[in-house]
DNA sequence: TTGAAAGCGTTACCAC
DNA sequence: GTGGTAACGCTTTCAA
């Protein structure tokens, strides 16, 4: 017969030392309001160590009426050393303000989400832009959550906005071809799903950065295969471009493999550039011109996250945060 | 003045439909030990659905004793594709049993993150081995989690255990190598943080494939950044080495560049072996030969995980999930 | 078929 | 200085 454990709560610990719960609540929670004496604090943190008591956090939110949990969503595609730096700094930093800060798995697209967060009673959300409207955020906001903030293309009503507006990167990449003299740019478009959200607006940037020029902007959807990759290459002739902005240097090592193999050079026949300057660009030949993407740091935004969680009533922020700069390296 | 909206509670609900709390609760959870007439039930949701009513996961889990929350950790370095995709699988899996699936930032080292973890009552903790001794089960098992399973290359006193055991993925390798004639063998170890949970043991594998040959092995501490590569390269002749296990594609890449660039030639001069086997590695020139790494599928572990949480006092379960083949191309 | 009430673990107010 | 007590939102007996 196995003994599962009950689980000590703060009356065991006051029962063990000898006083009552709300003692133990002083002490283990350093409340300055009340002093009490040295010997009788020893005790409560002997008998909380000796059976290991661990608060409910649960039951301390209840009580409290709001949590310290700042909700986020697990982002649904693999992310890049860039933003996975970037979420390390915000969970360290919004930690050292004493949230916790906790992923929360997809569930379903939208409203079902926000309904499924709201649940959990965080005192604020950062939400990836799309799949959050005006009505989640509403359904977050009764539901206690004091700050939302959206990391995305748009604001959403009702929310704070770090405004990441893709659309920068790609015309950064398509001013950098103009200038180097390339009139027909072709725009690679990543067919896995998910990477919409991206690609989308880096193709709107490069429209519209050549906008009123003598360029032609083409879309090339393309599967991140190999075969996918080298039936593109050999369309290229006879579409005419003379360039390419590959999404990112993922698919611009793709391209540009497919490329050699179709008997096309870099940069003489088509200048490819890329985006995120991973190291891979680097160790191509020739080496890939990027876009660098440049987040904001995380510590800013978890002291945005802390401001709007004690200004609940201020007006919401709107700041731009997505900058982007080329690197001009020798494939373009 | 801002108006702070009130989260609507039951009670709220109970009012607005005219009936009592209990008969709410009843109607939203579809308790089938109570029926309840249409017209109440209607009405009760109309009023939910009027106030937008979101239950509070906390007051549930209170009264419950227990939550549905499966709690992992939050990966501390980017993840590839593969593990990407496992966990999504394993997310995915857990939502369809009613679980909510929740990665927490990492916070201190061990038992403090256990202790991080335990506020939150999770009914299970996945958690990749390292970082979690006997001592954070305990402590996570007396906060009533039901089921403890480590990820990672040993088993912990008191939890599941699948045991991912990367030795076998050097063990390929190594093997590969020593079938194809060489005796030299490198074995680059990245020297960033994090990850020398997994470069060790394929080390070790290494190590224990050439057991009782007449091959030699060498560690090769390098950081990710094309001068130490190329400083290695430059040491690699004096190190009389005829092939290197690169740790994974991506430092094979940056390996193999370097190699070219010293005017060493793979496979001739130096043999170069991967792992992970990414869309990377086939647009190498030569194509890289690499180890795949075979993950169970999400759905097995969902289900080990939901027999664990109901059946708690049954035996740890001891499963060794991690296995790797190797995929031979002109690298090696 | 519905309602009243207890209790989950915590903290904050108010007496002692 | 310390202890009793009520309340947070919810579910679930038990009674009506």
């Amino acid at each position: 017969m196995v003994q599962i454990p009950n689980t000590p709560t703060s009356a065991d610990v006051a029962r063990l030392a000898g006083v009552s719960r709300a003692t133990v609540s002083y002490v283990l929670n350093d409340t300055d309001a009340v002093r009490i004496s040295e010997p009788t604090r020893r005790r409560v943190h002997a008998a909380a160590r000796e059976l290991g008591y661990v608060p409910h956090a649960a039951a301390r939110t209840l009580r409290a009426g709001h949590s310290r949990m700042v909700l986020m969503p697990a982002p649904a595609v693999p992310v890049g050393p860039l933003y996975h730096r970037f979420l390390g700094e915000l969970q360290a930093a919004l930690g050292r303000l004493d949230y916790t800060v906790v992923q929360h798995g997809a569930v379903g697209q939208g409203d079902e989400a926000a309904r499924a967060w709201a649940e959990l009673r965080p005192v604020a959300v950062l939400a990836p832009g799309s799949g959050l409207g005006p009505h989640g955020v509403a359904v977050l906001k009764r539901a206690g959550a004091r700050a939302v903030v959206t990391l995305g293309p748009a604001r959403v009503e009702g929310a704070h906005a770090l405004l990441m507006d893709h659309t920068v990167v790609g015309h950064r990449a398509a001013a950098h071809l103009y200038d180097r003299g390339r009139r027909c740019i072709g725009v690679l478009l990543p067919e896995e799903p998910g990477l919409e959200f991206f690609s989308h607006p880096r193709l709107t940037g490069v429209r519209r950065a050549l906008n009123g020029t003598d360029a032609t902007v083409t879309g090339l959807p393309l599967a991140y295969t190999e075969r996918a990759a080298s039936e593109l290459a050999a369309r290229l002739p006879e579409l005419g471009l003379d360039a390419v902005f590959a999404y990112n240097d993922e698919y611009a090592m793709l391209l540009m493999r497919a490329l050699e193999d179709a008997g096309l050079r870099v940069p003489e026949d088509i200048a490819v550039v890329g985006a995120d300057d991973l190291m891979l660009g680097r160790l191509l030949r020739p080496r890939l011109s990027t876009v660098r993407l440049e987040l904001p740091s995380g510590r800013a935004l978890a002291e945005l996250v802390d401001h709007a969680v004690r200004h609940p009533g201020a007006e919401p922020e709107v700041r731009t945060v997505l900058d982007a700069t080329l690197i001009h390296r020798a494939s373009s």
